[in-house]
DNA sequence: GCGAGAGGTGAGAGCGCTCCCAGATATCAT
DNA sequence: ATGATATCTGGGAGCGCTCTCACCTCTCGC
């Protein structure tokens, strides 16, 4: 545990001025210098102006760890990302996200606290911390299909919403589980609707690991426009650019005849050109690409650029925030806030 | 004190069981209690089971908030990055890094507040927060010229890594400045000294933004093998593909006969792949071409793939964790820790 | 001019924890 | 046994803050 360092006093850093220590300087209680700093209400405005100025002159700032010890409320909430490798660390998104998360988690003065999980062990240790009242609410990621974190989160009643739709049985009918979702079903029919209103006929797709909601939606947004498809123009990748070529590979083999991918991710979409391009077909004139994302170190660069569907990731990770603040600021209703599905929108560039 | 409603308390959390009933159950007192769940040494080993005992019936678990308010200590460190937009989101950089300070971090128990810079006025917000005494130290991200922020934490004491080698007049100097850096010039070098190896002898470079010093000292590698060379041969880019793609212009424009490229990262070499292409320039066979980061997702999957130099940005994070820990674990010999600076490796694919 | 009410203010009691210090107990030599 | 020493243990004093509650001012209406 932690070490028995003896107040760990920085050297150098000078005793920080208390509360106390500004209500003697402007002459008034602490009670007084108290309801000063936090709004100030009821306090008159002489004196409330003598407060103000002894903070500034001592540079007061509140000591937070006292300050939660009384409120309960600690003004900082947990990201927890369970990403084992494969998105994470190549595509932006996750940047993105935190983006949008920090934008408005700021605006309220709330604090970030980053929590990455990667190994098995690693859930325990997030699993503790989320149980030990450090933060007021949490924002879950990227959950696999029997992810243990939304339930220890409600064991310890702590506040949370997920990015991404929950897949576990009975995730449908919870509504406790609030989340944040892209249109993936949506976007996955606007991309197969270019396609085909493209002239494309034998549509192929690169589905994501099949056992995340956002895979299966775009599967599902693909089925609905082709219901009764070949099942061997469907092939599973894993979200990178060479599970994506492994994928292509392998509908090539299966049906060369194909003239149209929708592959749904633009990393999977990348590794996917690149097979094409060794198998000698010419996009987009022998084969239509689409992607899925719009990741613009991906989808703008590849040669030639992607087309693919957008979706507004910071914009996510901002109602992610924006979500669990309010719930956060009404207690009294803990079902108010609802789950969320963001748009998405095809992104014409020259692939398809 | 009578409770009418717990205060700020969350719907269905049940009161969490403090030290003292953990004592009162183990039936010792509360100071004996603390000293079996911290350490636990000094006690005998009969109490010392009773007290865990207790802690495992009651799911007992420490209250940071106090704790803090008396250790002074908050088990959590600051991360700053403070980058406008560009590298951020195009790079796996970020999430890279931020894994191998999690790693280290974590291990040590301490958590990771992350603190994201995008205007001006942030800087503001983040200063407030390091001075604030709410973590027991910071970790820097690319700081430019004059960044404001090292000053800050000075200021209040606070125990600081940087993220790459400061720049600013006197930094050099400044024995109180810790950082971790990776060998960008020695890296630089070795790019350009395979080029040189494949017999090539009219090398551009394309640096990235001139006010970094992982730019500066990346081009005074280049410079170490090239001392006179045609300053033509030198274009400023920005780090991003697009950036990269418009230096590749201008040095096409000023020396159409040149023979190789060596651009600072790997974004921008994509980018400047593509104008290569664009006129009509086979890689390698007409111009060579080496990136800088070895970023997977750009470099493995550009066509051709791009040979690069690797840094190991992990580790470069697992690094400046590591270093803050050491210094906060021995605050009386704050010079302790010095700077580090990590290797870099030529990595060799097809683009050169 | 006086009482009532409204509005301001301060004393003090904790929040849950650590750590100092004194006292209790056990251990060991003499 | 007896004292001296080493080892354990608990009481209690805060850390800095918020919040209740009683009190103390004013102001106003009559």
């Amino acid at each position: 545990m932690a070490q028995p360092q003896p107040k760990a006093q920085q050297a150098g850093a000078l005793p920080r001025p208390t509360l106390e220590s500004v209500a003697e300087r402007a002459g008034v209680s602490r009670a007084t210098a108290s309801r000063v700093v936090n709004g100030g209400t009821g306090v008159r405005e002489a004196l409330r102006e003598k407060v103000r100025q002894a903070v500034d002159e001592l540079g007061y700032a509140p000591n937070l760890a006292a300050r939660t010890l009384v409120t309960r409320r600690n003004q900082a909430i947990a990201v927890v990302v369970a990403e084992p490798e494969s998105r994470l660390f190549s595509d932006p998104f996750f940047a993105q996200h935190l983006r949008g998360i920090s934008r408005e988690l700021s605006a309220a003065d709330n604090q970030m606290v980053l929590l990455l999980i990667e190994a098995q062990q690693d859930y325990e240790r997030v699993g503790r911390y989320l149980a030990g009242g450090h933060v007021d609410g949490a924002l879950l990621f990227s959950l696999h299909r029997s992810d243990p974190l939304p339930e220890m989160a409600r064991r310890v009643g702590l506040p949370t919403v997920i990015g991404g739709r929950p897949g576990w049985p009975g995730a449908e009918s919870d509504r406790e589980l609030v989340y944040v979702d892209s249109d993936n079903r949506g976007g996955a029919r606007m991309a197969v609707q270019h396609l085909r209103s493209l002239g494309r006929t034998r549509i192929a797709t690169i589905t994501g690991p099949l056992d995340q909601t956002s895979s299966t939606d775009r599967l599902d947004g693909y089925r609905d426009l082709i219901p009764d498809g070949d099942p061997a123009l469907i092939a599973e990748g894993d979200f990178t650019p060479d599970g994506g070529g492994r994928a292509m590979t392998e509908l090539l083999a299966r049906r060369p005849d194909l003239d149209a991918v929708f592959a749904a991710s633009d990393a999977m979409a990348s590794g996917a050109l690149r097979v094409l391009r060794a198998h000698g077909r010419r996009v987009p004139e022998d084969v239509a690409l689409v992607g899925f994302d719009d990741v613009e170190s991906i989808a703008a660069w590849t040669e030639p650029p992607l087309t693919t569907i957008r979706q507004d990731i910071e914009e996510m990770g901002r109602l992610m925030a924006r979500l669990l603040l309010r719930r956060l600021a009404s207690p009294a209703q803990p079902l108010a806030p609802t789950s969320v599905i963001t748009p998405t929108q095809l992104v014409r560039r020259e692939s398809a």
